[in-house]
DNA sequence: TCGCATCCTCACGATTTCCTCACGCCCCCC
DNA sequence: GGGGGGCGTGAGGAAATCGTGAGGATGCGA
């Protein structure tokens, strides 16, 4: 379970980190609001434990970029206590405001909440099978004939992307999005790297994709079997 | 949107019945634990907000049997402020934990954000059918007697434009636009040449359009089917 | 420090898409 | 019947996009 703490006080993250990692997550810090939007993307936490009195960005435009692309839980801590700023943090998509100071314990709480809500529990089985493909979206588990099959980070966000949109056109800003966060900047030509990898390890004949198809001009699009 | 207002407190929910149902919300009421748990089962609420406080049952038990067959968010309103308390709730599948007294701006903040996690925007879901052909205009899927139709990136464009306005005219100066952007300089005559190809991919006798029509010195209009 | 896995750049041929050109058709008006 | 404007459609080259191999850069654990 991966957390992205965001605070500028460095004394307070490294308690919260501390305490944390002894909980068994793995923590990223970012000190100001441009460093935390930028870790958003490019870390892909789970949870985003956010002080809105940051230097740079505020906190409430921390909160709507990353609104924008991604439905992480955020968590605020803030000094301000008032209710004109909780409401401001949780209309702008924030899904839970602590006020200093506050109990450790509490914060915990909060914490296991709110990733109990995003990490369904193992009753959503999915699991999607393509060709002699099987990807369990669950447990991240990829197999071919029965045989595991490794994918590598990258790989594994666009396959899941994909997976997740069956029959759906991706475009190629939409699959960036989701693997680089919104601070893409360089030419997208490497996505037909990755999704050629993605071929040549779970297409039946990567010359001739059956299911991870390619719409030019626009994006990719998973089929799966039943629809010829 | 439908809540589950759960307090022993005649008064606090008369007053929190009239914010919420002022705010448009679907209002029911139990007045104890055991009550809670029945309405919890068959009025089938979008969100429940639970006093602790209550005779009968504790507020745990309730959030612990709710929890057992299902998900739906709970914030709990309770006078306990020690982070014991909060904490316990939380563990026990509470999603939220506000202390009393509060101001109730801030409650209704924290409704929105848990209802908003619980409800994710509909897939607009808007499917436009016309012969055998069907259009998705979510997924940019198209098919035609069940079986799926490639399109370019421009004839897609194109496609959506005339479907978003059903009935009405589109003119060679909209269609240009929306696909060439407002610096569009050349003559449109390749406008011809892609509703040629839109028709031969999707109209049952492409030579007698029957449903994307050309107005002749205007632009083109799309006509569905139960319009003759 | 080394080896390894991963990420990303670069380059080149293959494929797809875009757009121009040309020609024939239909309809309307003269 | 003739002429003209607008439209539909086939052919084909230019341009953009795609698939893929080779290899450098980077980070990480041994």
């Amino acid at each position: 379970m991966k957390v992205l703490l965001a605070d500028d006080d460095p004394q307070m993250v490294r308690a919260l980190a501390i305490t944390l990692r002894a909980r068994g997550y793995d923590v990223s810090t970012a000190l100001d609001g441009a460093d935390a939007l930028a870790r958003a993307g490019d870390a892909h936490p789970d949870i985003i434990v956010l002080d809105l009195g940051m230097p740079g960005l505020t906190g409430i435009e921390v909160i709507t970029a990353v609104r924008g692309w991604s439905t992480v839980p955020i968590l605020v801590i803030s000094g301000r206590t008032e209710s004109w700023d909780k409401v401001e943090a949780l209309d702008a998509g924030a899904d839970d405001y602590i006020t200093k100071p506050f109990v450790i314990d509490e914060l915990l709480a909060r914490v296991r909440a709110l990733t109990r809500r995003t990490t369904p529990a193992p009753a959503e089985a999915s699991v999607v099978r393509f060709g002699d493909a099987e990807v369990d979206l669950g447990s991240r588990l990829v197999t071919r004939a029965g045989k595991p099959v490794r994918l590598t980070p990258t790989e594994w966000r666009i396959l899941e992307t994909l997976l997740r949109h069956p029959r759906s056109l991706v475009t190629r800003e939409t699959l960036l999005t989701a693997v680089w966060g919104p601070t893409f900047q360089t030419d997208p030509s490497y996505l037909r790297l990755y999704l050629s990898q993605l071929r040549k390890k779970l297409e039946p004949l990567p010359a001739e994709p059956r299911y991870l198809l390619t719409e030019a001009g626009m994006g990719y699009r998973f089929v799966p079997d039943e629809d010829g």
